[in-house]
DNA sequence: CACGAGATGTAGACTAAGTCTAAATCATGA
DNA sequence: TCATGATTTAGACTTAGTCTACATCTCGTG
């Protein structure tokens, strides 16, 4: 899970996981990620209505969701830049991302 | 609900809805509200993880959610400005936001 | 007016994500 | 060995959301 490319939920890993531990309990993966997410070991993301997705990969970045798929593709930081976050007096921004909904082209 | 500020849920539109019409059904609530983000009268936003909400404010805009308190404000489009996104190329994107998280001052 | 067809609304069963609890099992060190 | 605490577990529970089959409403036609 620490080391997957992919963003599954928390039922995806579980299934994953039985494979090669059919005694594993879905509590115990439940626990163990929202543990792991408390520890600052992955990020839960909300983007899709069914469910809460994980992410492994802790340096900041963006997401494109496709919505032809479902799929959600990592975009690095520094691919695109948020301007003028400066005019976000008031507020106190512990972290943000862009989302950007689309198809992927071919 | 077409025209209140706030980002309610379903149910919460439901239970608004049921004060001045105790009959109605909350499977007439819900396929109502799918059908106006069907036909472009509400957005659905993702991003909270116990429930989809409903956005009437169709202008694009960006979001900030208090982590205190849950609440979603909304950010006008020009406060600030995603730069560099025809780094996009391989992806056609229909939509995007900013999505801050933090604390609201004061 | 009478009636039938389609549209709309409704109750409540159902599904599935996520949480919780109480019991079982495991680890550890005296 | 055994007591104690930590981890894991099964499965009940909660709740958002969907689905289906039935009820009711609407409205045009004979
Ligand atoms: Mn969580
Ligand atoms: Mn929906
Ligand atoms: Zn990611
Ligand atoms: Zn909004």
């Amino acid at each position: 899970m620490l080391t997957t490319k992919e963003h599954p939920s928390a039922d995806r890993v579980w299934k994953t996981v039985a494979e090669s531990f059919p005694a594993i309990s879905r509590a115990t993966v439940y626990n163990t990620l929202n543990l792991f997410v408390e520890k600052g070991l992955l990020r839960e993301l909300h983007l899709d209505p069914d469910s809460v997705v994980f992410d492994p990969k802790l340096e900041t970045h963006h997401h494109f969701i496709d919505e032809a798929t479902g799929a959600i593709h990592d975009i690095p930081w520094d691919r695109v830049q948020v301007c003028n976050l400066e005019s976000m007096r008031g507020f106190k921004v512990r972290e943000y991302q862009v989302v950007m909904r689309g198809t992927k082209r071919h």
